[in-house]
DNA sequence: TGCCTAAGTGTATCTTTTACACTAACTTTG
DNA sequence: CAAAGTTAGTGTAAAAGATACACTTAGGCA
């Protein structure tokens, strides 16, 4: 029983993807998970290993779900790296997945005990991974996805402290994949009134600079029922 | 490791769940449930419990999340009936939860080796059920709602083969728990063109027959999309 | 001073959602 | 066989929300 953590990141331009390169076993490339604990809730198991990878805590995560397909070990190099790292390597792996969603601005990802380079990675431009955690990656984005329609929330999950609107929409086209009339996105936002403006612009930047703006908590926890029903 | 399914099934006025009570243990009630085979997928699994208990293959089921709380058994009638069924009384339980819709008409259940009886109970008023299992509802239930709004598909999985536009629109009442405008409803669905007309209406009801339907497979295949995106 | 870049802004059209009340068809009862 | 009871079935107007679309402004830089 395992946990095994997709972690977003966006960097301005492209949503991405935090993966591990495994301590042992050829340069796998594969999805941060560890082992659950005896004595730990499924989400501080996924809590732990997102800390030991970020340092940081305190940030969104939530369940995906469950795999455990008998036969999702099908690479040999896979079966090798649960030789060197399980006891009982033939034991049956089952996984639940988490993804999580973090700010780049406040991150330094640290190589953990489990692995030995950490990275990002565009989520369009993946490589192969270990196991099943290509379909895993798949599912977390698609989850996302729809999440992001429903709830503005976790949007701003992804973008540090202050922003601007050009940020906001930037990171909805790369979640979604799809460009966005610009006026029409700020009319919404703004009309919502999920957002306030700060008494703060851009600086040093060769164009018109931009309000920066945050994100109204107080406001979306009036009104966020309407979000979902 | 163990599976627990959520079974919807609809009677026409109420949303109800299957509810097992226990071989061993006092009778008290619970989700069906089983531990996962070694050699199963975990959707397998769930498929088996549910065929074990109703008889039925080939219906809808999808998986919820895990929830796996050390502490998540606390009542000792849990432990006592896991101390009589498992060869490891001691150890960790985490459950991965299924929800499944059934047609309330082509269904008998029969109690299965791990119950000794099964029944159906209205979902909003579910008594207090072993473990965590009144989570698990709470949890299907608003994944239910969730999936219905955004997905017509799934609504059709609770009604017979053939129905009218009041059973269905009984049915979005009871899953949604609130009151639908008749012509609104009915305006949505017609415009839709997921629903066949037959050729037959209802007999023998003491006010004006209303006209049958089927869903329309092909023309939900054909347009699905536009309700995810 | 001119050029480049992104910020910021409004309107008209179309689509979707909401609110709302009466007639029609059938069965049962007196 | 007439009246009462019950659900089927239907349309429209108003409001809200979604979409398409183009120009001016503020700053940096050459």
């Amino acid at each position: 029983m395992s946990v095994d953590c997709v972690i977003f990141g966006f960097d301005g331009v492209r949503l991405n993807v935090l993966i591990i390169e495994r301590e042992q076993g050829g340069g796998v490339s594969a999805l941060p998970g560890d082992l659950i604990l005896d004595d730990e809730t499924l989400d501080d198991s996924a809590n732990r290993v997102l800390y030991e990878l970020t340092g940081l805590s305190d940030i969104y995560l939530k369940q995906l779900q469950a795999f455990g397909d008998p036969d999702r070990i099908k690479d040999l190099r896979d079966v090798q790296w649960l030789r060197n790292v399980r006891e009982e390597p033939s034991a049956r792996v089952i996984t639940i997945a988490y993804y999580s969603l973090v700010n780049l601005q406040n991150f330094s990802p640290k190589a953990a005990s489990f692995a030995r380079d950490v990275r990002w990675e565009p989520v369009y431009e993946l490589g192969e991974l270990a196991f099943d955690h290509n379909v895993i990656v798949d599912k977390a984005l698609e989850q996302l996805r729809l999440n992001l329609k429903y709830d503005p929330l976790i949007g701003f999950e992804l973008l540090p402290e202050k922003f601007t609107l050009r940020q906001l929409q930037k990171l909805y086209e790369a979640v979604l994949n799809h460009t966005i009339d610009k006026r029409n996105f700020r009319k919404k936002f703004l009309t919502a009134k999920l957002l306030k403006p700060l008494n703060e612009k851009e600086q040093g930047v060769p164009h018109k600079p931009a309000q920066y703006y945050e994100f109204d908590r107080k406001r979306y926890m009036r009104i966020k029922d309407k979000f979902w029903f």
